[in-house]
DNA sequence: CATCATACCTGTTCGC
DNA sequence: TGCGAACAGGTATGAT
């Protein structure tokens, strides 16, 4: 579930918090989740974070970065100084911080502290040099972007050149950066689109149409700090709200909010799969 | 090269 | 109520 939305909120709260802080110390529990040598970054100040896709990237004043993928259950939470509304933790932060679940620990100059949590540990942490983050493979390998290169006429070309199912033509990140099974399924269904059309298929009102749902639903994830469905916090420890406003993701055996007709959930692409059988066509 | 199934993990939900 | 099975989904990998 973290997607463009849920990534671009991490990216945008960790600016106000860590951006210009020094890191004095990492403690690193599972070496599996934090791949390096942490002693390569440690004393380095954070200069900027940038979000490739679902990847988020933070430059440090070394000439290293830091990449690093949530995946489906990693959590940046941060905790100290200028904390804004001093959110009670959510409870989504199993063991909470540091806890269980804690892999590593930055120890930065302000008194403040990111932990990364990761109850599944799929996520992970790496240290490469920043001129050689373009060249990093995921990033090297991944899509144009919604609200970048994505424009409309690429979006055609890239759906129309295959006759893959067109949900799991949407998720791939090779394709398209960012989008993953909700905004997927609420793309589709505000393009009233059936998530087992072939890519090839949709004609060009079809094409604009899911062009612009999809700029339309990462918007509202954006807009609502993203979808904490499972277990995506923010940085400050509290929960996006997305999933309250989900059009068509997780409404399975409830009514369509357009016609009324009973949601329907089938498997595509081995993912969950929601959608309106009468006026998605 | 393109496509597809499976592995990676464990907390939570589901079904009996 | 209890317990095992199924489920959740992003991506790397190997198979086809």
């Amino acid at each position: 579930m973290p997607e463009l939305p849920e990534v671009e909120t991490v990216k945008l709260q960790l600016q106000k918090y860590v951006v210009r802080h020094k890191i004095i110390s990492i403690d690193v529990k599972n070496r599996k989740v934090f791949q390096g040598d942490e002693k390569l970054i440690t004393g380095a100040t954070f200069t900027e974070i940038r979000r490739f896709g679902k990847v988020l990237v933070f430059d440090l004043s070394n000439g290293y970065s830091i990449i690093s993928h949530i995946k489906l259950t990693g959590q940046y939470i941060y905790r100290g100084p200028n904390l804004k509304n001093t959110p009670t933790l959510s409870k989504k932060v199993v063991g909470g911080v540091p806890g269980t679940h804690t892999h590593v620990i930055f120890n930065l100059d302000h008194g403040g502290i990111l932990y990364y949590n990761d109850v599944r540990r799929f996520g992970w942490i790496k240290i490469v040099k920043t001129k050689d983050v373009v060249d990093f493979d995921f990033i090297k390998k991944l899509g144009p972007e919604p609200f970048g290169k994505l424009t409309l006429e690429e979006f055609k070309n890239i759906i129309s050149k295959t006759k893959r199912v067109i949900k799991v033509v949407l998720m791939d990140q090779s394709k398209i950066g960012g989008i993953g099974n909700i905004y997927a399924n609420d793309a589709l269904w505000e393009s009233k689109i059936l998530p087992s059309r072939t890519s090839n298929s949709l004609n060009e009102d079809e094409q604009k149409d899911l062009y612009k749902a999809i700029l339309k639903v990462l918007e509202t994830g954006m807009k609502y700090g993203g979808a904490s469905e499972l277990s995506f916090v923010t940085p400050e420890g509290s929960e996006g709200s997305y999933q309250m406003h989900t059009l068509v993701y997780g409404k399975q055996k409830t009514k369509c909010k357009r016609c009324g007709t009973i949601i329907v959930k089938t498997t595509l692409g081995g993912r969950g799969t929601y959608f309106c059988p009468k006026c998605q066509k």
